[in-house]
DNA sequence: GCCGTTTTCGGCCCGACTGTTTTCAGTCG
């Protein structure tokens, strides 16, 4: 059982014990939802944690302790868990889906269900449609609207899902695949691998002589909930998480080819295609052929653009943005990659709202090659998130200072905060305590529904300070799915006004990793590309496991273009220090 | 239900906002 359901069913089981009613409940719901976070954000898979290690090992998880690892284990030796079939017999309705929708949570869906039968968005829908809801005590207009609209915004979404949750499983696939010994290479194509912050489905190319026997693996993985077309080349499933996913088995000859039409866009493909035929040839997903029919560069994808008089570009270019005239060109740019990542500028530790100590955040910073970690803990306003004063930062920094000697050379820990930009533009703790810091990274939490020129003043008011170092997540939205993810459209903000104020006070814009948030996104980089601004793409880390979202982050900032001199955490200390210096 | 250089028991998550209210409940971060 993969992580992303496990995550669901503690997500649900804490949604219907909120219905509950004994002591300590609300406890006992934080802690279901905190198992699910966890669980659910996690690149390693809990099952293979089981596996390897039972119990003990489960038990060492932040956050999961004797029940939780019980849980896992019943679920992952059955496919079931008592508690939860208990609880879904009182609550019987799809409570994921429907407190998904922004504005709904467990205590209204459950009097929707109690009132007029609504078990599921269908029912909703047709709720909606009736204008029943509005009749209900405790509800009116609005909240109609609002589930109305919220249910839009989320059927726009129409079924992707989030890159950061669905890529691991896919690479897993990948990796089962290959371990197969039934193919010579497999890899996966579409919009995953040009890093799109959600994914519709997951292509899957390989390279066999054993199509059919391939084919029956595939249609065994345990991944795989029904197979929907099953022939020796093109297999098609969809799996327990939720999507489709196609195998496509290819000719070597063709590989390069099938990569290349397969990993898109479309858009991107359309003029290729077009520069293919001014050439005289035809590109199709076997082969580039010319006038007498010969695949004359099918076999690998930089073998076509080359044959075509282009350069090979990075996938997360390939969205029809001018990227195939640069290419014509050769002026393709050196993308900043994963590599030249130096350290992690937003992280949270078990102080505030993370799971994981400093040290262990230290640790896992480290081997990750980092050079330095920013540990950034909320300040006193975010009280849901255990937000420090400026006398408990003050104590923290002692602590800090106990982790560099233990730390003995092997990383950097620069102390920072993120700061709460308030209402006024003010910020949540006194100068003295910022001006101690090395790497303030400053966000609003509050008040998402000032007007654009009253957000965008009360930010550049907080840059005004000279205090802040990085902006984090600039736009707040969040990206949200059809089950677990609460979707948020993000406040109103000019963010060429922020640009230009952050040039002014050397004020990085933050790339935020986290899969939820990508915030900025690639449109909204390659919209500020043209200011001198420099980028900070950080993980958001709030355990030792999210460290590794940085991939998600340094994606949407290819998807963007940026280079390795736009990023600030690529810059090694020495160099990133000179510009954390220049102020405050 | 989790967790422990305050504790193996007794703390943890509370305030802003919204829409519905006539003094508050639900949602969210």
């Amino acid at each position: 059982m993969d992580n992303k359901k496990i995550s669901e069913i503690f997500d649900e089981i804490a949604n219907m014990l909120s219905l509950e009613d004994f002591p300590n409940v609300r406890f006992e719901v934080r802690a279901y939802q905190k198992a699910a976070l966890m669980i659910g954000t996690m690149q390693e898979p809990v099952d293979e944690i089981y596996r390897k290690g039972g119990i003990k090992a489960l038990m060492e998880l932040p956050g999961i302790g004797a029940t939780m690892s019980k849980h896992i284990e019943e679920l992952v030796n059955t496919g079931k868990l008592s508690k939860y079939e208990k609880l879904k017999k009182k609550y019987p309705i799809d409570m994921a889906s429907l407190t998904a929708i922004p504005g709904l949570g467990a205590k209204k869906a459950i009097l929707l269900y109690r009132k007029l039968g609504v078990k599921n968005k269908e029912d909703l829908k047709k709720a909606i449609g009736s204008h029943k809801i509005k009749e209900l005590e405790g509800f009116g207009e609005k909240s109609e609207e609002a589930i109305r609209e919220g249910l839009l915004m989320l059927e726009a979404g129409s079924g992707r899902q989030i890159l950061g949750y669905v890529l691991p499983i896919a690479e897993r696939m990948v990796e089962k695949i290959n371990n197969s010994g039934l193919v010579e290479k497999v890899m996966i194509a579409g919009s995953a691998r040009r890093m799109r912050e959600t994914v519709g489905d997951i292509d899957i190319l390989a390279i066999s002589k054993k199509g059919p026997e391939v084919m029956d693996f595939f249609a065994n993985m345990e991944e795989v909930s029904s197979v929907l077309q099953k022939g020796p080349t093109k297999s098609s499933a969809f799996l327990k998480i939720g999507l489709n996913c196609d195998l496509r088995v290819l000719e070597p000859l063709s590989f390069g080819a099938a990569v290349q039409y397969f990993t898109g866009s479309r858009d991107h493909n359309i003029q290729v295609r077009q520069i293919a035929v001014n050439k005289g040839y035809k590109l199709n997903e076997y082969g580039l052929f010319n006038k007498s029919n010969k695949n004359i560069g099918g076999a690998s994808e930089e073998g076509i653009y080359e044959k075509l008089g282009m350069q090979w570009m990075p996938p997360e270019m390939r969205e029809a943005r001018g990227e195939v005239k640069l290419a014509l060109e050769h002026k393709i740019p050196r993308l900043v990659g994963l590599g030249d990542i130096k350290g992690d500028l937003h992280t949270h530790t078990k102080e505030t709202d993370g799971v994981n100590s400093l040290e262990e955040m230290a640790e896992a910073a480290a081997k990750l090659g980092y050079e330095y970690i920013a540990t950034t803990n909320h300040s006193k306003s975010e009280r849901v998130a255990n937000g420090m004063d400026d006398k408990k930062f003050k104590a923290y920094f002692k602590k800090i200072e106990n982790v560099r000697k233990s730390m003995d050379g092997k990383i950097s820990i620069l102390y920072g905060a993120e700061v709460d930009i308030l209402k006024d533009g003010s910020l949540d703790l006194e100068k003295g305590t910022l001006k101690q810091m090395d790497c303030v990274v400053a966000a609003v939490h509050t008040s998402f529904n000032m007007s654009e020129k009253e957000m965008t003043d009360r930010v550049i008011k907080a840059f005004d300070s000279g205090l802040v170092d990085v902006f984090a997540h600039p736009t707040g939205r969040l990206i949200g799915d059809m089950k677990m993810h609460k979707a948020r459209p993000g406040y109103q903000i000019d963010l060429d006004k922020i640009a230009t104020a952050a040039e002014e006070h050397g004020v990085a814009l933050e790339i935020n990793a986290f899969p939820d948030r990508t915030d900025l996104n690639d449109t909204n980089i390659i919209a500020l590309s043209k200011y001198k601004v420099m980028f900070s793409i950080d993980t958001d880390a709030h355990s030792t496991s999210h460290l590794n979202f940085m991939r998600y982050g340094v994606g949407t900032a290819r998807r963007g273009w940026l280079t390795k001199d736009k990023i600030l955490n690529s810059l090694n200390l020495i160099n990133l220090r000179k510009i954390l210096d220049r102020e405050g």
